[in-house]
DNA sequence: GATGAATGAGAGTTCATTCAT
DNA sequence: TATGAATGAACTCTCATTCAT
């Protein structure tokens, strides 16, 4: 009889949403953006083509949203490890938790590398990755210095190279790289 | 008729061929491979659409015979670098023609890490990749254990992942990332 | 539940009726029908969607209503007019309240126009219209012939036509169409 | 063997575009614009839906081809008319043909009232049809002075309704019509 | 060998309509 | 009475592929 309030009108939409961008999310990881469809999503989301429209007015938007929350998350990560007291110990904590990362978020940084790799053809993702990059690696100079580091800014650049391979390979090769072991060398290599 | 003109013939094909299979790769790499259509490239390329299957059935076949290209590459700078004395300097050589090919083979790189993160779309690729590293990662380990290098497995997947890293960085942030530096940074940590 | 509330119910219902009559006409009129949706017309009258579906079945009967509307002003119009006495004067009249139900119904008028010009797609609005035209132009002769005028039958297309005319040019060009006057020059024609 | 020569397949363009056109004039006359789907075009013009690509980027430009063939139409028309001496025949002359032009060429008539009454949505169009009124009355006026009528303007006005009032009439009621009765009778009032 | 007109499946998107609340 | 989430058919448009010449 009565209508639904507004708040449950809400939660409805959060799910809905929620489900969408889940399953764009897996799909767009797995195969790409372009060799994604909409069909394929709604499908798989078990909803129907339209009600994507209803949450994002384009599949670039869909996309765009899933970077943001992408983004959103490894800035949570970030601030989580920035309360830590600075030093050797929030340098480890900085390479356990991206390693963690990498495995958690395995979806994200798939998708996000797989973006990097085409630019020129989402010029705001683009823009977000090429600042991501440009603020990492001065803070990762800035946090090796701290940790007491000799030449922290030509390892920041090291230290990020490898930190991008072993993602790219993980997300390429999957278990067979031995993630825990090369965690494990980085942190007595850097941290100790 | 005469075997001079099949020979011109044979001359053109390959001409032709050449151009077709030059354009793609330069599109793919910027654009990416769905998002880069037959017409595009005929039209770059100079060349008629219906031309385009004479030389390979399908867009996928085109891809192929670009990665086949970019793999039979990489195995010229493999060959080359294996003519030399094994050691120190052998590691060196691997190390300063890896940059090289970095640099040079910008689009073949970019391509092929493309194609890396969507395997399953192209399962055919996706083993070459992952024989690329089945092989790789060995013989880069037996490559250390000769150099004289302790802990030569662990440093084979460390350097690799560097390797990785830098290459993706190359193509993701272009001339910004300080090739030249890396380069030597790593030679005076693995080869001294 | 009290007879009070059945009133006061039946007020809101004519009330949002109205609202939505009064929208949907705004955007037919400038849009046109097809090139107006649903979702417009109810976000403009402030209402649902839901709620357009409990006063019209379809966006077809909501043109209807809205075109019943437009054909009843109209006849509320020629009865006005019908009420005076015979003769010249009521031609007069007639002129004139035409042009002033031109300016006055824009929207009518100019929906109506767009509707007679594709009478194949809503039949009965079709039937309305070419009925409206069987009923005008006699009337409109035998009011020329009472009038003293000759020719009646001649004069009575004619007049249409440049009533039509008029009402076109008017509803295309807005005021640049020299109303007043020309309303002056047929009544000077005419009516004297 | 040899592949068609230029000439050949101009032609073959021009055959296939000449049918997509007509076939699009047709309905959209019939049926307005926004209601005639590209798939009932590609059906009834005997192609299929995606030729009409090939010539035209989008429904608007195919739209606006034929709507800059109406106007050109139009001028050649008018250029005809301004070949005859000036005076009383050529206002004749510009009667006729105009009448002739409305029997002739009712489809373009009845689209370019259609699109007339939607100029908002279509701009580029609308400025066309606005441009035509500049143009025509004024050009009426003159025609009308030089035949020697007293107040041109005045019934350059009242010309252009009626003839656009006729035309109207014509599109709507079809043969219903008396056209040429009131050609004659306004050639008699106007050109004696 | 070479062309580009033609096809049609399938992409992204819109929208009238339904319905649980 | 009133809401808006949800649907799915139909839309515009794209593109790998075919084929007569």
């Amino acid at each position: 009889m009565s209508p639904r309030s507004t708040a449950q009108f809400e939660e409805i939409r959060q799910q809905s949403r929620k489900k969408i961008v889940n399953t764009a999310l897996e799909l767009f990881a797995k195969q790409g953006f372009h060799a994604t469809s909409i069909s394929q999503i709604a499908k798989q989301a078990g909803v129907s083509k339209g009600l994507m429209y209803n949450y994002f007015d384009t599949k670039e938007e869909l996309l765009m949203a899933i970077v943001v929350d992408a983004m959103e998350e490894g800035q949570g990560f970030f601030a989580q490890i920035m309360e830590a007291k600075p030093g050797k110990e929030r340098l480890r904590l900085m390479l356990e938790m991206t390693f963690h990362y990498v495995v958690e978020n395995y979806e994200h940084q798939k998708l996000l590398a797989s973006l990097a790799l085409q630019m020129d053809q989402f010029p705001e993702i683009g823009e977000l990755i090429r600042q991501k990059y440009t603020n990492y690696i001065p803070m990762l100079a800035e946090e090796l210095r701290i940790a007491g580091h000799p030449q922290p800014e030509k390892h920041a650049w090291m230290l990020s190279a490898i930190m991008d391979g072993i993602g790219l390979q993980y997300v390429v090769l999957g278990i067979a790289t031995p993630l825990d072991r090369m965690k494990q060398d980085l942190i007595d290599e850097y941290c100790s």
